[in-house]
DNA sequence: TCATTTATGACAACTGGTTGTCAATTGACG
DNA sequence: CGTCAATTGACAACCAGTTGTCATAAATGA
């Protein structure tokens, strides 16, 4: 690990372990007053996104978690009337989920925030760093999506 | 959200989601076999780094979680013989801890682990990119550390 | 068509973080 | 000194994700 592309790495690492915490923290007070959390602001937005009706599956597979993880967000966005389930002509147990007005509402007054609070923090970057740094993390989201090589492992 | 800057930062952000996840499933997998976690590993990691015993408030500090997080693995670790309390002669209450001989051996094991799996993961990209992604992260990491700019609120 | 595999939702247990509270220690200041 | 605020550990409650199991619906293939 004391190489230098290593070194970089790790490194990377550990600022993606830190700004995961921070993103969620200050994602969290960005849109708490909307009644929102993160969590449910990025269901919310994965539908928004989609601009059709979804399963929990696709949702799911959109934010890159699993469908148990995002089943919960969604029975409690329809509990709290930001979501409504509508039957799925082809599906008999899988219902589609669709924004309710007040689920629309909530979303764009976090998108305006949220552009509000983005407008300060891309600033000081140039675009073309933005691009390099955005390469470097979907092509480490690409391999990482592989399983481990064969020598990193204790057997 | 849909200038190119903030477009590029919101992607960033997605992603830096997304690998947090990912790294933490991987880091799991690698280190399963030696007893540890993603988690405990990096408690390991802060010690080993340090050099010298140290609180469970300095290691926190030094992960960016909370004391709370931190102490609860601490217990664990040494439950699980690889840490060992030792007496703090400035403080009654707040030991320092330091690794065990298990415990080095288990971080050390774990680092010849990642070394070979980091040394696949940063062939493709060149050190000036890592670089560029290392600084675009550290300096968000920078802006996040500092409070919502006053018109980013409901109010 | 029928059998088997896969997909899905509900539920439970777990992990690793968070916040909040409380009591005890520490440290700073009058 | 004594007092009062900050630090610390223990504990509890919570949030957001994970895995696993079960029953049922859907899709696949002989």
């Amino acid at each position: 690990m004391t190489r230098p592309k290593e070194k970089l790495l790790a490194d990377i690492m550990v600022l993606v372990f830190r700004l995961n915490g921070r993103l969620l923290e200050q994602g969290d007070r960005l849109v708490g007053e909307l009644g929102l959390t993160s969590a449910r602001w990025q269901v919310l937005g994965a539908l928004a996104l989609a601009g059709r009706p979804l399963t929990a599956p696709q949702i799911a597979a959109a934010m890159g978690i699993t469908r148990q993880g995002t089943q919960k967000q969604l029975n409690l966005l329809i509990d709290e009337g930001l979501l409504q389930r509508c039957h799925n002509p082809s599906h008999e147990r899988s219902s589609l989920y669709i924004l309710t007005d007040t689920g629309k509402h909530a979303f764009v007054e976090a998108d305006r925030l949220c552009d509000l609070w983005a407008g300060d923090l891309g600033q000081v970057f140039s675009e073309v760093m933005l691009i390099t740094a955005k390469d470097v993390l979907g092509e480490l989201m690409n391999r990482l999506d592989r399983p481990l090589p064969r020598h990193a492992q204790v057997g």
